[in-house]
DNA sequence: CCTTGTCGAAATGTCAACATTTGAACATCA
DNA sequence: TGATGTTCAAATGTTGACATTTCGACAAGG
């Protein structure tokens, strides 16, 4: 459905002004999208196997072009696969939210700093809006979807002016298994997130707009950190009657 | 040549005992291997093509094979593909040098950390054993290379103490590219390499054998930001006159 | 002289057929 | 009865051929 690859949410600032930069990507990266987008609605359950023959006559497009789709996946930590056992939709646990969320911290540290080191008052304003946004939000978005992509898409944004690829990339490498992730939060922790979300990014822009310190390195490690203390146990889903 | 994926020093404690752990990883992997090591070893120089039919042909395999084996070092950092412009071998300017070891220096801290939370007598033994390695090898090893093949097997070992799956891989994100960077620091800056890199390393184990702490987390990421400073002036070769 | 359009070779993207591996059901034997 | 060996289908790994795109060279036009 969404062209642009990572955009939950659409810019609305003076950028993609109608040039519709749509630069060609290949097969294998819409493969990688419509896959995405399955596993991430849930149409697809964790654990399930993606097998290459069907999903190549389902999209109609050759086993090598879905391959290379899944192999993209697995760069995200959506699938894993194996030495001739094909590819399966990741079930996450307690300890993978844990391992995810703790890398995502560490992550977070440094693109958080690095952010506020070359914020522009551009960049500021964008963020605030997308704040913003979420107090509006907060009233009307009753199933949190709305809420989590803007999240995501501040987060984005915050990478995004970290200007460091490589960053970018190992970002990317959970970005996804972050909002597979927080799909189960507001599915059993509505309340809570909904309490803390705004506040805590309003922190955030507060002290990003000050510049780069220990505080703000802290402040961002620590939003992330308390978001894999509710959701760790949150995760628990009929795991402990089949462990295999 | 070397089999084992990842291992420039072959591990000396128990494992591996004559039981031969070959998994096969398929062609793909093996071409990955071989690219891996021209890359590494020089034998294509930064910026050069590579083209899947020579490389198809040269290694005697199918092109989808090599095609599958450049993703994988895509995926490491050690090469940049466009679409239908093919795949080139990395260029590294100071710019990439900083965001390579910003990015090390953010994951280290974790893993260090991490590994000295679950730490254990062999494993604090191992990583002192290949310190005392280090020391040894100042004076045999001329070229350096043993040293950077040491250095990068106690950072290895550090990860896997770290016990966490997603920080393994996001490490192997960069870790293709330390090492390329490397190489320039053994070509240039041998002498000042060679004075700190034991004592430096001393201090981390001993660190970690006191269990976590903000010491330690600043010290890992500075023991990074320390070669990331003497690193990033040292590749400037030939930018200046030929930026594009 | 600079710009623009066409052409063609070289390279990659895509495809469908063939080869290999795996896991499990089934049969066999101690 | 339990362990072991065999067989077979389903799925992936691998391959070579075909389609598409890029980028340079070259010529025509302003």
């Amino acid at each position: 459905m969404c062209a642009l690859h990572f955009c939950d949410v659409a810019r609305d600032d003076g950028s993609n002004n109608g040039v519709r930069r749509v630069r060609r990507r290949g097969l294998a990266h819409e493969v990688a999208d419509h896959i995405r987008e399955s596993i991430l609605t849930g149409r697809v359950a964790p654990g399930e196997p993606l097998r290459e023959v069907d999903l190549a006559s389902s999209l109609d497009v050759s086993r090598g072009s879905v391959r290379e789709g899944l192999a993209m996946l697995e760069r995200e930590g959506l699938v894993r696969s194996e030495w001739h056992r094909g590819a399966r939709v990741i079930d996450l646990g307690p300890q993978d939210v844990n391992e995810v969320y703790m890398v995502r911290a560490a992550l977070e540290r440094l693109a958080t700093v690095s952010a506020a080191a070359n914020m522009t008052p551009t960049r500021l304003a964008d963020l605030d809006s997308l704040v913003q946004a979420m107090g509006r939000a907060l009233e009307d978005d009753a199933d949190g979807l709305t809420l989590l992509a803007l999240d995501l898409a501040f987060h984005d944004r915050v990478y995004e002016a970290a200007d460091n690829s490589r960053l970018t990339d190992s970002w990317h490498g959970v970005r996804s298994q972050v909002r597979l992730i927080q799909l189960v939060r507001i599915e059993r922790d509505q309340a809570h997130y909904r309490d803390l979300l705004v506040a805590e990014h309003h922190d955030l822009v507060r002290l990003i707009s000050r510049g780069p310190s220990e505080e703000l390195a802290r402040a961002a490690e620590e939003h992330v950190d308390a978001a894999r203390r509710v959701l760790a146990p949150l995760v628990d889903h009929g795991r402990s009657d089949a462990p295999r």
